[in-house]
DNA sequence: GTTGACCCTAACGTTACGTCATAGACTATG
DNA sequence: CATAGTCTATGACGTAACGTTAGGGTCAAC
């Protein structure tokens, strides 16, 4: 019982166009063809269009959908984690976007003409570069040349002052929850997801964080008093408690 | 002393090739031709661009560029609301497919094969559909009814599963935001900040959040035992306590 | 007066389909 | 069983915003 083209279009969401279309291209041919011509495609058929969806969803074009389907031993982790960081840095861009859409709109409200400069301060680039040769100096010294400081500073260079917004703020509200959680214990689940999500952010935003990396982190956040007082600014104590949990956080990922 | 193309293209940073095509498509002319031919831009010309580049950017086609900087009546504001509108969604979306990928890495490093159904419930096809009825519809009425509770309507049905998941964490991280703040009092900058926040929360997921309505919603909490109990769940008071900032917040929008 | 960098127009290529146009296949009903 | 209505097929041109040759002038410098 094979379905056609009509009845797939309409199961699945997309076009006959389309369904034709991957035919030509030769990216989903149906299994079977009918005495009449009609394409007549099998739940195989189905599932590889789902694949295919998946990935035109998340914005590989149909040559590469086409390749990775084709190649049996296709790295899709590798795939996925590059296109992941794509997406990342096309929500911090969208991010960006919709601040500078609200300040025009707050601009207009208020009655007063944003000038021009002002307006596409928001895409320069030129800003960002002071504020981060202020940490450059200071993160060489952490860090020393080694690998993720280099793949750090290849990432931060493209980020915008308005990206920079964001990846504070979001570093922001994780202190800040992590904070709350203070009383729940280190090795609190609530407490654990946070810290995964600490390393997710370091990871999405600067550099490759891997457990090793992580624990070293936790211990420079007890014994280089700049950090301590960075992070104790949120609280007292709460450099001291992620440490722990941090701690906690990679042992696990050990067992 | 006006440009040739390519100092434009250089000091802009776009190609030879787009300049050539904005000046075919009547989206920008240069104000002067050389005798040989030649594109002579001035700054006049060159600001316009910034123009186009700043709409482009959010995302308008080079058609509705043209008609914005060429109606002197145009209204921006709606403009830029509407697109607004637009680029919330893409970001839902984008937040979706974003986590949509995590876990997909998650189930591949677990060697826990993510069942292709749990894959794709994430992508709701009938989601894209209505996005395009949406474009239609926009056109046809531009601006019709301002009913609150239609737009709403209109909003949400075109939410998802995930894009709840979303809004009800924002949501959720606002309550908890201001429950902490309660002892600083519900005229705090930080609170009225917030309370701005809540306010446009609504406006970006539900409907235009006038002070009238955010006002009246205000008076609800602590009118309606539902909204109350609701509330007050993230702190005794709470709902009390938000009525009175949102007061105090449209009290001086007024000013 | 010739190089090399720059300018012009014209026109086809790209992506992922949408949208006809034309014509055959299948199904239900009178 | 004829006919209407729905579905199928294959072209083939249209879309957006340019990229990319191709073929041929222009200009300042050496």
């Amino acid at each position: 019982m094979p379905y056609k083209v009509k009845e797939v279009a309409d199961m699945i969401g997309v076009s006959v166009r389309t369904l034709h279309h991957y035919d030509k291209i030769g990216l989903l041919k149906p299994e079977y063809i009918s005495p009449a011509g009609y394409r007549l495609y099998t739940d195989n058929d189905l599932e590889r269009l789902q694949q295919i969806l998946f990935f035109k969803e998340i914005d590989f074009n149909l040559q590469e959908i086409k390749d990775i389907l084709d190649s049996p031993g296709f790295d899709r982790k590798r795939a996925l984690t590059a296109h992941k960081e794509l997406l990342i840095e096309k929500r911090v861009r969208l991010n960006k976007i919709i601040k500078s859409v609200e300040n025009t709109l707050y601009s207009i409200e208020g009655d007063i003409e944003m000038n021009k400069n002002e307006m596409f301060d928001a895409f320069d680039m030129s800003e960002i570069k002071k504020h981060q040769e202020k940490y450059a100096e200071e993160a060489r010294q952490k860090y020393g040349d080694t690998d993720p400081y280099k793949e750090s500073q290849k990432k931060t260079s493209r980020y915008t002052k308005e990206d920079w917004a964001v990846i504070m703020a979001e570093q922001d509200e994780n202190y800040k929850k992590i904070r709350s959680l203070m009383d729940k214990g280190p090795a609190d689940p609530e407490v654990q997801k946070a810290i995964r999500d600490k390393r997710q952010h370091i990871t999405d935003y600067y550099y490759n964080c891997t457990p090793e990396i992580f624990r070293g982190l936790g211990e420079m956040y007890v014994n280089d008093p700049r950090f301590t007082a960075n992070i104790d600014k949120y609280g007292v104590g709460l450099a001291k408690f992620m440490q722990e949990a941090m701690q906690i956080y990679c042992d696990n990922l050990e067992k």
